[in-house]
RNA sequence: GGUCCCGUGGUGUAGCUUGGCUCAACAUGCCGCCCUGUCAAGGCGGAGAUCGCGGGUUCAAAUCCCGUCGGGACCGCCA
């Protein structure tokens, strides 16, 4: 080993002894005759002091040397003054006065800062990954994937999982995402695909008899970048035989209840045991399915107050099977009409055609374009239903249901952003149940699963399948964080007259079916268990616990928006052999002039 | 496929609205000299950008216009 002790583990105990350090030079401080440099390794930050007179060729050494060099210093641990303490420092006690230095390597001067906390432009930092990944910032993060990682591992160690590899060249499946294809040089004109998610494989693998299996999936979909999406990412991948929902439910709940105390004490939740809304419930009060609960600003449903009242904007919408809604904004009615307009166009930009406010003057006078149309005792009804008190902002949008769920939901996490009213320290963890099993997709004529083609209907509901698909419920489960879908996953059909209805009912041919799924179909003939599972989003909870607002900041290295890697530039063209031999000819798009 | 924002020394920004006083300012980093207790060390000096790229308007463009490239956020998309 180059180094006896790490430059973060040396303590005021360590005084006396003499050590070998190996680390990076994160900063100097030059007195001419005394010489300063932090040495930084994973572990730490700890002071080198060289002084001329005890150790003059030390001091000559550490003279030359700049930021990011490599050094082995051999050096006597010495406390320092009281006076000379550093307390931001877990070192900061002691010093390491500089024997004998080897420079193991020199550096260029880095692209950017890495000793200093400030805003990098994110290509230079992507481009340079390796150094960003030095920075504090990057290492936390790092260092909380493990933790969050190695909990996992050893929570579901303990209870009884085994974690089973499946492959990454499998099987194109045109549902869903768009699959990352690889050519087969051995099958002329054919794929394998990446898995979007090792979902069939899992279900297989209960088939299998191994009734507790997790993996930290890759998952890969060829789909546009968010910030919190990435053409490639990590799911915890779990699948359970034997289980009812509420049983996937409890472990997840139990298994992160006691993990987050570890690995961020600094968190609280907002509720344990976590709510569990239905769908509709969620859409009620928060207008989506994956809200946040962290703070008020819930939907209030007014469309039988609307309903028939004067103001024909609001009736004509209930009249044409609409709903209204609205949302009190406590306290804010000191909205200006710039600040109004500009929150209208943000619901217009989502499809809504305005949005109509009321606004309760400290005095108690209404302030409002739309109180004019209604008697005085529908606005009384109003103000009532919506518990307006002085001083509230009350915001309404009135059209199709979806409409309207869809753009005040977004309203109301757009005012708390604005508002700053989630604290970030909280977890509003939620469960969300009793998902439509299928939305009528009305572009495509037909029945469009809610979770995925192997869902299960609740218990209860099965019988609908074949009198009223609509009021079927899927017994899906979805984990909210924060405004954040973090896990999902539902029980499995396990029936095969069952899975055969629900092809049937999303319109999928019984051949196109045996084409794309016969393994699967085949498997269910042979003692399939009862079986279902969850995938949560791992680079997602991990960007949550790390404060940070996209997940390239918890993947070692990731892609960029235009999902190409700017380090290694890839992806990159490849040799006209390689093509050959993938019996691929290129037909390009025509270059812009 | 669409909407919006950004692009100025190595890094982060100012300047752009209202073109000329700017061969571009500030901070930091870098280089050199001085300095024995600093820890974002300090002092003095220095180098470093034809303002993403191309075209246009103009006597004159970082600044105005058009195009283009790159980056970011969002909509669509992501069962």
């Amino acid at each position: 080993m180059y180094k006896t002790h790490t430059c973060g583990e040396l303590r005021q105990t360590d005084a006396g002894q003499t050590v070998t350090l190996a680390g990076w030079v994160h900063r100097r401080r030059d007195h001419g005759d005394l010489i300063f440099i932090d040495l930084r390794d994973r572990f730490g930050l700890v002071q080198l002091v060289a002084d001329p007179e005890t150790s003059p060729k030390a001091h000559a050494a550490l003279g030359q040397v700049r930021s990011e060099w490599v050094l082995q210093v051999v050096g006597e641990v010495r406390s320092r003054p009281a006076e000379m303490v550093n307390p931001h420092l877990a070192t900061g006690e002691i010093e390491v006065v500089a024997t004998a230095v080897t420079v193991l390597n020199q550096s260029e001067t880095p692209p950017f800062l890495i000793n200093k906390e400030e805003p990098v432009d994110e290509n230079t930092r992507l481009k340079y990954r390796y150094l960003d990944l030095r920075t504090p910032r990057m290492q936390r993060n790092l260092t909380l994937r493990h933790q969050v990682i190695k909990f996992i591992r050893d929570y579901l160690d303990e209870h009884g999982f085994l974690e089973i590899e499946t492959p990454i060249l499998f099987k194109t499946t045109p549902e869903g995402a768009r699959d990352y294809l690889v050519p087969s040089r051995v099958h002329p004109g054919m794929v394998y695909a990446l898995p979007q998610s090792p979902q069939q494989l899992k279900q297989l693998l209960m088939v299998a008899g191994i009734e507790r299996y997790f993996q930290i999936a890759r998952c890969f979909r060829d789909e546009d970048q968010r910030g919190d999406r990435q053409p490639e990412f990590t799911q915890l991948d779990i699948e359970m035989s034997f289980v009812q929902r509420e049983d996937v439910m409890d472990l997840i709940e139990d298994m992160y209840t006691k993990m987050i105390p570890v690995v961020t004490p600094h968190k609280r939740f907002l509720r344990t045991p976590w709510p569990r809304l239905t769908y509709q419930e969620a859409m009620d009060r928060f207008g989506k399915d994956n809200p946040d609960i962290r703070f008020g600003l819930e939907l209030v449903d007014i469309t039988d107050l609307a309903k028939g009242s004067g103001f024909s904007v609001f009736a004509g919408a209930v009249e044409q099977g609409g709903h209204v809604r609205g949302i009190n904004v406590k306290g804010q009615g000191g909205y200006s009409r710039k600040q109004l307009d500009a929150l209208t166009d943000y619901v217009r930009q989502h499809g809504a055609k305005g949005l109509a406010y009321i606004i309760v003057e400290e005095s108690g006078e209404l302030r409002s374009p739309i109180t004019k149309f209604f008697s005085e005792d529908e606005t009384k009804a109003i103000l009532e239903r919506m518990a307006a008190e002085p001083g509230d902002l009350l915001l309404f949008v009135a059209d199709k249901p979806a409409v309207v769920y869809d753009t005040l939901g977004r309203l109301r996490v757009h005012l708390a952003e604005e508002l700053s009213l989630g604290d970030p320290d909280v977890l509003g963890f939620c469960w969300v149940i009793d998902f439509p099993f299928a939305f009528w997709d009305e572009e495509e004529k037909r029945w469009d699963p809610s979770h995925h083609l192997f869902t299960s209907p609740l218990p209860e509901d099965k019988a609908l399948i074949d009198t009223a698909p609509e009021r079927m419920r899927g017994a899906q489960y979805d984990l909210v964080l924060n405004n954040n879908e973090v896990a999902g996953g539902s029980i499995r059909i396990h029936d095969q007259a069952l899975q055969a209805k629900v092809f049937s009912l999303i319109g999928l041919e019984k051949e196109v079916a045996e084409q794309r799924f016969g393994h699967m179909l085949e498997a269910f003939q042979f003692g399939a268990p009862p079986h279902g599972g969850i995938a949560s989003g791992l680079d997602r909870l991990v960007m949550l616990l790390a404060d940070e607002s996209n997940i390239r900041e918890v993947i070692a290295f990731p892609k960029n928006q235009n999902a190409r890697d700017v380090m290694a530039d890839a992806p990159s063209p490849a040799d006209a052999g390689q093509y050959k031999d993938l019996h691929i000819k290129l037909d390009l798009p025509e270059e812009k002039k």
